[in-house]
DNA sequence: GAAATAGTGTCTCTCAGACATTATCCA
DNA sequence: TGGATAATGTCTGAGAGACACTATTTC
């Protein structure tokens, strides 16, 4: 913006043919599997085939724009409460020439996570929405497959050092179920009595609701306590991943 | 992208008056303090404030805009590998209603990584431009102040799992030198011992030339040996901050 | 009773940080 | 010689991971 053609009152309008819209990763657990919100394209380009929900971005700052693209696509509404536990960040923008055959489209990517949320209803402009198991998104239209790439590692690695994993699960829930949100995310199974230990001694990451479950597991053992999510927005220490051997170093 | 307004062959040129620009954030190393490149504006609004570089993006990908833009203010030449050791990843997009008084404008910032590089020469294009310690550069047009402190937040959490620390000094370097880029980036001083003993145990991070400097630090001490930036793109186990106190948890 | 899960205890190894020590070099 | 820096050694405490074990609940 201190171009100086700008400056001298340069009326891009003219000339910069550059849409901006939003596409949003919306993450969700289903039956212990991590899930990505996506939509089925009708027209042209890439007709059929399936993509990340988005839109233009009107007269709103961006991240708005993102939670209004996935309240219409999911059919819930903000502001009624369905959509606050829903966090949401910037993930990344992507604007090669090219990524859209049309024109120059310049797309600010988001990130949401969300607890389990109800399948989009048909009937609504949501009707063509659906919850897909991750590991199942490939050939997406345009970019999305990198943008949902670069979603995932973002996400892997937010679990790590925030206490995000949270926003997968209910109000209340326990440790075994907030371990399986850190298996779907991660892909990799945790040793449940280390995890277990691990979580409890992170200050401000959970708190004892005093309460436990009604039931034990469907297939036998205890009550679990219950918890609710701590005031910690950082853990410390972190949460690393399993040491993986395919990283450098 | 998916708006059925735009699948329907709508022309954006006609509504979406909005611009795409990109902003940078190089810093660099000098004299022990941590610099930003800033410029002066010239023109309305924020006439006579300083601002991060940036200007429209071309038919070119956001990546190469930023790397031009900072060539261009740096008057240095991309490809003639006087930018070859410059770390550039992009930081985030910034695109509030308002953020620019005359028209919306979306914003891609982007982050580099840059070894010392020279006052930017007067007679050029990059005139206006040159190197301001970060604890200095308040008071920025639009924004910036904002994309600055989230840059500066990015480039410290950065030094702890990734070598590019490098980016910063010379092709090769000393222990003692890269430690003063963490300390010069993190703000505060680091355990000379510690920080060796640390250094050398991560895989990957650097390895030896063989061969030691020419002379022992102008202060004393023996010659040091050098050492280059090794093949890790991540450090494990990380250099991690020192431990403050205003953290939540 | 069998199986599964919740939760705790124990041991080992790694690593960060505090501190000490030796060697080397400049003024 | 004195001061500063490079490089290494030692000790301690925190924490991660492997494993074992008990208690509790469902089928």
């Amino acid at each position: 913006m201190d171009e100086t053609s700008f400056l001298a009152g340069y009326d891009p309008r003219k000339y910069a043919a550059v849409a901006v819209t939003v596409d949003v990763v919306a993450l969700t657990i289903r039956d212990g599997r991590l899930c990505v919100l996506l939509v089925e394209r009708g027209a042209q380009p890439f007709a059929g085939r399936r993509a990340l929900p988005g839109g233009f971005v009107k007269d709103e700052p961006l991240g708005a724009a993102a939670l209004r693209e996935l309240a219409e696509e999911t059919g819930l509404t903000p502001g009624a409460g369905e959509l606050d536990r829903v966090h949401l960040e910037q993930l990344g923008s992507y604007g090669d020439p090219g990524r859209d055959p049309r024109m120059r489209v310049v797309s600010v990517a988001y990130l949401a996570f969300a607890p389990s949320l109800p399948e989009p209803t048909a009937g609504s402009d949501a009707a063509r929405a659906y919850w897909v198991p991750v590991d199942e998104a490939k050939d997406l239209a345009f970019d999305h497959d990198t943008i949902l790439a670069d979603a995932l590692e973002r996400a892997r690695g937010k679990l790590e050092y925030t206490p995000l994993a949270t926003a997968f699960t209910g109000p209340e829930f326990t440790i075994g179920e907030l371990r399986q949100v850190y298996a779907a995310v991660w892909g990799e199974d945790l040793h449940a009595g280390n995890f277990h230990r691990k979580v409890l001694s992170v200050p401000g990451f959970v708190e004892s609701t005093g309460t436990t479950t009604a039931r034990g597991g469907d297939r036998g053992g205890p009550k679990a306590k219950l918890y609710r999510a701590g005031d910690a927005r950082l853990l410390h220490p972190a949460l690393l991943r399993p040491v993986r051997d395919d990283r450098v170093g």
